[in-house]
DNA sequence: AAAACCTCCAACCGCCAAGCG
DNA sequence: TCGCTTGGCGGTTGGAGGTTT
């Protein structure tokens, strides 16, 4: 690996000391995140740098919430999770205080074992419970700082289904909504009037989820995933599709 | 009391994409 | 263009602590 984790065979591995805590949390005070590589150097840890980081973020920092997540934070992790799938830094970024590992952690411990339950049923031959939707994800792991992301649009085709495009597929503007972008090319009086009732609140839904992903330049892309039982909201395959508009 | 089992979560692992020379 | 380094991600594991038998 290249990473630099596994070729020295003195870094220190496992739990971490107050002593160790302590030299992070000063290194990084005094000379702020990033530069992970030159962490265990400055702050004089015999740990690599991707321990150190893991450590910072999701231990040290200081803005860390601990203890029992709340009912809210429960909900809006599965609204997420439907949309999102197993995203779960971006799940994360939208609930204050919690990072990626608790979040995967709280999801893996009460809600996985439901999914794997139901294939241990199906593997019994029961009727199989499985659910599919589309679950949109977006596709750039790490957001590029040159990539273009302003030519997305969401609209709803001619039998009312929610999809989004790219301004050159686009000839009719009537009926686009600006839900996923700030891009100056969509303006308010846009948006559909159309939209009522239950596409109204997928709409919401997903203005709310992803506005925010696509200002921070992300494109989006499809991909089947299991519901879980869980899921508070639920909008079909149908209802909101996607397509790449990158390329 | 103690062995077996279960739960939870911190930490590790392997992979990917971006950046850079 | 290519190969290397780095940052970041999701999946998985190991062990501490709690519970059950």
């Amino acid at each position: 690996m290249s990473d630099g984790c596994n070729t020295s065979l003195v870094l220190r591995k496992g739990a971490w000391t107050a002593q160790e805590d302590t030299r992070l949390k000063n290194c990084i005070e005094k000379f702020g995140e990033g530069k992970w590589h030159l962490v265990p150097f400055k702050a004089g840890l015999n740990r690599c740098r991707k321990s150190c980081r893991l450590r910072w973020l999701n231990y040290l920092r200081s803005n860390i919430k601990r203890g029992e997540f709340e009912e809210d934070e429960v909900n809006l992790m599965l609204r997420l999770h439907k949309l999102l799938g197993n995203r779960w830094s971006l799940i994360a970024g939208r609930i204050p205080g919690r990072t990626a590992n608790d979040v995967k952690n709280y999801w893996n411990t009460h809600f996985k074992p439901r999914a794997k339950h139901r294939k241990e049923q199906v593997k019994e031959g029961e009727p199989s419970k499985e659910v599919f939707v589309k679950t949109i994800k977006p596709q750039a792991r790490t957001v590029s700082k040159t990539l273009n992301l302003y030519p997305h649009y969401i609209m709803t085709n001619d039998i009312g289904n929610l999809i989004t495009s790219s301004k050159d597929d686009i000839h009719d503007t009537s009926d686009i909504s600006p839900m996923l972008v700030s891009s100056p090319l969509v303006r308010s009086d846009m948006i559909s009037e159309n939209l009522e009732g239950r596409r109204k609140q997928i709409v919401d839904e997903v203005e709310w989820s992803f506005g925010a992903l696509l200002e921070e330049g992300e494109g989006l892309d499809v991909v089947e995933q299991e519901v879980d039982y869980n899921s508070l909201f639920d909008f079909s395959v149908d209802d909101v599709a996607t397509w790449d508009l990158l390329n």
